[in-house]
DNA sequence: GCAGTTTATTTATACGTATAAATTTCTGGA
DNA sequence: TCCAGAAATTTATACGTATAAATAAACTGC
């Protein structure tokens, strides 16, 4: 284990002062500097191996060149491609990128917070189910720019904190829309407590009522935002005399667990059941019948949302925050099917 | 936004040296300080929300506390679990945690380590395709500790990099085995070129040729390692005339893939072709039917991994390297059926 | 041949922390 | 009352970099 080169090496070596190494490796160029002395140095530079050292770079600039990913979970397969979309951005800029993971709990996320004060990032993009603005703040106040993965549009105060989001409540009116326009009239749904789910069945009863259905066809039932939630929801609705035509359900994880369920019942999907998933994650088109779900490609969100928070934090870290609308698109598989027998 | 409190600011608040407030802040115990001036700079440090710069720390300390994992890709459902057990782990010992995609390239690999040497991390988890010993050497001549996840055993030279394996060719023949076992004869592989692809090749070819299976039958088809390569690989496989019963995939991405393909084939699985996968992704009990595979407990690698890095970078950097063995599981669900009509 | 520029380089300092070494203040015992 | 030693605190310095300011050297043009 060899001892790391510094400028100071470099300098001792070349006859130079530690600032001419300096302004040598960074090519300042309001400086003059003959071309031999920059030669030597750069010379000398390569044979001693130098790489500058990160942290005292971060420490003098008061730049970490880091930004925060904050999500529930990775291993929740939505959130892959939308953290390959920061990355790619952030990556090309120079930026590393630290993922988080808070399991939707409200002390992981403000764990978080409070590891980010120390200066680890300059920005942030962030799934928080429980935090609000205002309990962000004092990462602003600590210029540290912050960016959320939304549902909607979210009222914008005086706090310069982005807001990216697929218009959720349309998205799933449009999927359950899309059931209905199919002849389907006993739509079930599956949900969870926690975040988006709730905007999605805003979306799945404006759906109903518009079309007039009546109150007792319009049924939410609630578990795990995972495939064992939705596994035992199936369970729960299939077990009622009256089964419905079909499920929407607030994820695809839920709803591959709930066709787990339907199949162990030996209900045909899509001939019995249609079932319709939220997020078109990468499997979603592997099981069988492949699903039908709402894409709202994660990666190119990713890509935005990353874009975004690096022009705030390098152009306007104060200025008014704005809401960012990213598109959503049904992709229709062989999990639902037009229902001729009304 | 205001400005940040360092611990100057306090020193001069409460009337004592910066060192004070240092000793204060980090409960140093060999230093003496008044109950009454330790209580003055804590109730300072509250009142102006101190928190202690990181930058500085990792500049002063040598130590970044922060650790890399280097994988191909997150959006491979494989990592997630891996990611996951690796953070508990770092997480709860106060270190970060970076992850760089390298999407099997040489190039991104490389650039990598270049990242690194810069000073980022302590040390890293690595799953390397192209890269060997002698390129990582650079790191542990920097300091920087490396444990790569292996599908064998490495010889261990004098460099000390950690190995923590599933030995692959044992469980692919195990997997194969089982095939055998239930009575399929003509079973085709699956797999890709790149990874740990060739070591399950091999456990594929020693289970048949032990089981004294013909030449002929003894077949494998590369292509790429996800769900379309698997698609395609398995449409020429199925394009043949004598059908295999059995598939083995290298891993769940190709299996589902080639389920696709079989099922648009109108083949039943398993009653007309078993199949088989490896790795165990969340999604392999999700697919219908539910796929038979290899579980590697990715977390559990993954927590194990994590400790055995911070095990070599607290204690031992310099130790001589080990190889750990880590245990593998064949899942049996329902792709896979008995074969009676020998 | 020298005042005034321009060009090239060095010196000095700051970033915020940790910690060894030096200094000051406080003990208690003779 | 004084002193040795312990206790409490401060001073000084280092980590490695960036950069403003100071200085030195070389070049103008007259």
């Amino acid at each position: 284990m060899r001892k790391r080169i510094t400028q100071a090496d470099i300098a001792r070596e070349a006859n130079v002062s530690q600032a001419m190494v300096s302004y040598v490796v960074n090519d300042v160029h309001h400086v003059n500097i003959t071309i031999e002395t920059r030669q030597k140095v750069k010379k000398i530079m390569n044979e001693l191996g130098y790489v500058p050292n990160i942290s005292a770079q971060r420490l003098k600039s008061k730049k970490t060149n880091t930004i925060a990913g904050i999500i529930p979970d990775i291993t929740n397969p939505f959130y892959p491609e939308f953290e390959r979309g920061i990355q790619e951005i952030v990556d090309s800029k120079g930026y590393d990128f630290i993922v988080y993971n808070t399991d939707a709990s409200k002390s992981k996320e403000k764990k978080c917070i409070g590891s980010l004060l120390q200066g680890r990032v300059d920005g942030l993009i962030g799934v928080f189910f429980h935090l609000n603005a205002k309990e962000l703040k004092v990462l602003v106040q600590n210029n540290i720019s912050v960016l959320r993965l939304e549902g909607r549009p979210k009222k914008l105060g005086d706090l310069p904190i982005d807001n990216i989001f697929v218009d959720n409540i349309s998205a799933s009116k449009f999927a359950v829309d899309y059931l209905l326009k199919n002849g389907h009239q006993k739509i079930s749904m599956i949900s969870s407590e926690y975040g988006p789910s709730c905007l999605r069945e805003i979306g799945y009863e404006m759906a109903l009522t518009e079309a007039g259905i009546e109150r007792k066809n319009i049924n939410i039932i609630r578990d795990k935002f995972d495939e064992n939630g939705g596994y035992q929801a199936a369970k729960k609705i299939l077990s009622t005399q009256e089964k419905p035509t079909a499920i929407f359900a607030a994820n695809d994880l839920i709803a591959m667990g709930a066709m787990v369920a339907i199949r162990e019942e030996g209900i045909a999907i899509p001939n019995d059941i249609s079932v319709v998933g939220f997020d078109d994650v990468p499997s979603a088109k592997l099981v069988s019948p492949a699903l039908t779900t709402v894409s709202q490609f994660q990666r190119n969100m990713g890509r935005k949302a990353a874009e975004l928070l690096l022009q705030r934090i390098n152009k306007n870290p104060q200025e008014k925050a704005i809401n960012i609308e990213m598109p959503f698109e049904l992709v229709v598989r062989d999990s639902t099917i037009k229902r001729s027998n009304i």
